[in-house]
RNA sequence: GUGCCCGUGGCUUAAUGGACAGAGCGUUGGACUCCGGCUCCAAAGAUUGCGGGUUCGAUUCCCGCCGGGCACUCCA
């Protein structure tokens, strides 16, 4: 929360001390590496010395001269070679922590979507196979991401596209119904790009059960629609089953083949044609990516008449803007980066502005297990599903795993570790911070003790209250960076560090003191808005905070 | 071969171009008569893959190597 306002002041100090100068295009207000640097430190001196002309460490110490004769200060000094560190006064402080007792986690929020439309798409799984760990990372930094938004003031849709239309949903069809075939003794080799998954055994017991012997040897249309739906059936409630067990829910669930239906796919292509952006060549359709920088350009219906995964990719995003969307995020597996480019310029070519849409890749998940790695492949039916996993470890602790790495980095996912509830685990961490605080407030209400009482928080001069309402304080600026990065781990770490600063105040000092109740009751009002801290980025996160453990 | 991502203490990792590269795990040594010790304190441990360049300043940007992952389909 001050670091807004400490930033308004060195604009208008900088304005005061240079009036015929331009602000620098940026500078930054952070907390500094060590306590000795003071509360908040700038590098507005670094990025104003080429505007200026002159040394950073003079402008500092000109910036520097005016803010000292602001009281929101407690001291201001120049070091290194031009940092500004400000120390801000203890008053301004303790304001800082009435205002988030008072506000709770309004306190915090920023409206910056402005109730802005924004669709969030992620996972995005074909019902072809159950989720595996990999879809779960996806669908944690895509949760995440979205609470981010709505804490912002967006009005956010979640959205699940499936594709339930190409060929794969064919394979699928036909995998099954040689599942079924060999349940009742048919000797049918599974093809080889078929999906080998054991999941599909039961299925097709299911159906023997219920049809008997009924499409035993007979595959035509009619046999292939009905496996390829009882197949996409089964698939949908088993992955909308995973996904509530993991506490993740959708507004929309698009399906691909309503884009055909609608006839968008066509109006696509014959809009891109309308642009001049669409020939025919070998008996397929083209799209003139080159036209538009690309390297080459790539076929949107194939000689066979149908459209390519790419085209109707397009024609999707086409219809997220149709539909109104002031901004979508589409968030992929790093492995779709090559998919990248060619919708950006499907969009480009369509006239869709440029920052319409944005695409979040995240690295690989692998699953470790007895020391090595678990490959993964729906097709060939190996894989750690995310059900399993949350079965396991809990919804709690795979979302917060799935998130606490920066999102380009590849996470290994240690089933023994995750599975061996003894965990150097830092869910357990917070959770634990967050019980013991519920406790401290249990334990002064049996000792008689008004919780709901407003403290005197001038009483809270230790360094460590200090330290704890300067972390807490902040909380906005975390979010607005998860935000602007896009880096739903800088909640995690946050919060860690939020629970590292309670740990450490309350094994220092007492809150519930009856022979000194003033101080008793300063303390508790700080332990209440720690913890409305701590629960309001676990809700951001996704993640549960028991009152006991 | 071409393009994208990654390379940071033993391990997992953080750092919109900023200060002495920050955490956690592990290791070693400490701390409970009292609100939950699932906690806390301290120490050791790093030439940020290698070599150049740009900059007042580079883990970050540029170039070249080395190593790992991914993608280069009329699959999705």
């Amino acid at each position: 929360m001050l670091s807004r306002t400490i930033k308004e002041k060195l604009i208008s100090s900088y304005t005061r001390s240079f009036p015929s100068f331009p602000l620098p295009d940026q500078f930054t207000v952070e907390v500094p590496p060590s306590d000795g640097f003071g509360d908040f430190a700038s590098n507005i001196a670094f990025s104003s010395a080429k505007i200026l002309h002159e040394n950073p460490i003079e402008i500092a110490s000109i910036i520097s001269d005016v803010l000292r004769e602001d009281s929101f200060f407690n001291d201001v000094t120049v070091a290194g070679k031009g940092f500004v560190n400000m120390k801000v006064s203890d008053t301004l402080l303790r304001k800082m922590l009435v205002k988030i007792i008072k506000e709770k986690e309004d306190a915090f929020k920023y409206n910056i979507g402005k109730g802005k439309r924004y669709q969030v798409e992620f996972v995005s799984a074909n019902p072809t196979g159950p989720l595996t760990v990999g879809h779960g990372r996806q669908a944690a930094i895509g949760d995440v991401i979205s609470n981010i938004l709505e804490f912002i003031g967006y009005d956010v849709t979640r959205e699940y596209y499936f594709n339930d239309a190409g060929n794969q949903m064919n394979v699928l069809a036909h995998s099954l119904w040689v599942r079924y075939n060999q349940e009742l003794g048919v000797d049918i080799e599974m093809p080889e790009e078929g999906y080998r998954g054991e999941y599909l055994i039961d299925i097709a017991k299911e159906i023997v059960g219920k049809a008997g012997k009924m499409y035993r040897e007979k595959w035509d249309e009619d046999v292939k629609a009905f496996f390829r739906s009882y197949a996409a059936d089964k698939m949908f409630d088993w992955i909308k089953a995973d996904l509530s067990k993991f506490n993740i829910r959708f507004d929309v669930w698009f399906s691909e083949s309503s884009l055909h239906e609608d006839g968008k796919v066509k109006d696509t292509i014959e809009e891109l044609r309308k642009r001049g952006f669409v020939y025919e060549k070998d008996g397929a359709v083209w799209f003139a990516a080159s036209k538009l920088g690309d390297h080459e350009d790539w076929v949107l219906v194939k000689s066979t008449g149908e459209p390519t995964y790419l085209l109707t990719d397009i024609a999707y995003h086409r219809d997220k803007a149709k539909r109104g969307f002031d901004k979508v995020l589409d968030i992929w597996g790093a492995d779709h980066h090559g998919h990248v480019p060619r919708v950006k310029a499907g969009l480009e070519a369509l006239g869709i502005e440029d920052g319409f849409c944005e695409i979040l890749l995240h690295q690989f998940v692998t699953v470790v297990q007895s020391g090595k790695d678990v490959r993964m492949s729906t097709r060939r039916g190996e894989f750690v599903t995310l059900g399993d996993l949350v079965d396991t470890v809990g919804a709690d602790v795979a979302k917060y795993f799935f998130v606490m790495l920066s999102p380009d980095t590849h996470l290994s996912f240690d089933l023994d570790l995750a599975r061996s509830r003894s965990m150097d685990n830092p869910v357990f961490y917070i959770q634990y911070a967050h019980a013991r605080i519920c406790s401290v407030l249990r334990h002064a209400e049996e000792n008689g003790f008004d919780t709901n009482r407003e403290g005197d928080v001038r009483l809270l001069i230790a360094p460590e209250e200090r330290t704890l309402i300067k972390d807490i304080e902040r909380l906005d600026d975390v979010v607005l960076d998860a935000y602007d990065t896009l880096g739903p781990h800088k909640l995690t770490r946050y919060v860690e560090e939020v629970a590292k600063a309670f740990h450490v105040y309350y094994t220092k000092y007492r809150f519930v003191d009856k022979s000194n109740l003033e101080l008793s009751y300063a303390r508790l009002s700080l332990v209440k808005a720690v913890q409305i801290v701590i629960k309001t980025v676990s809700r951001l996160i996704g993640i549960s905070m028991p009152e006991n453990m």
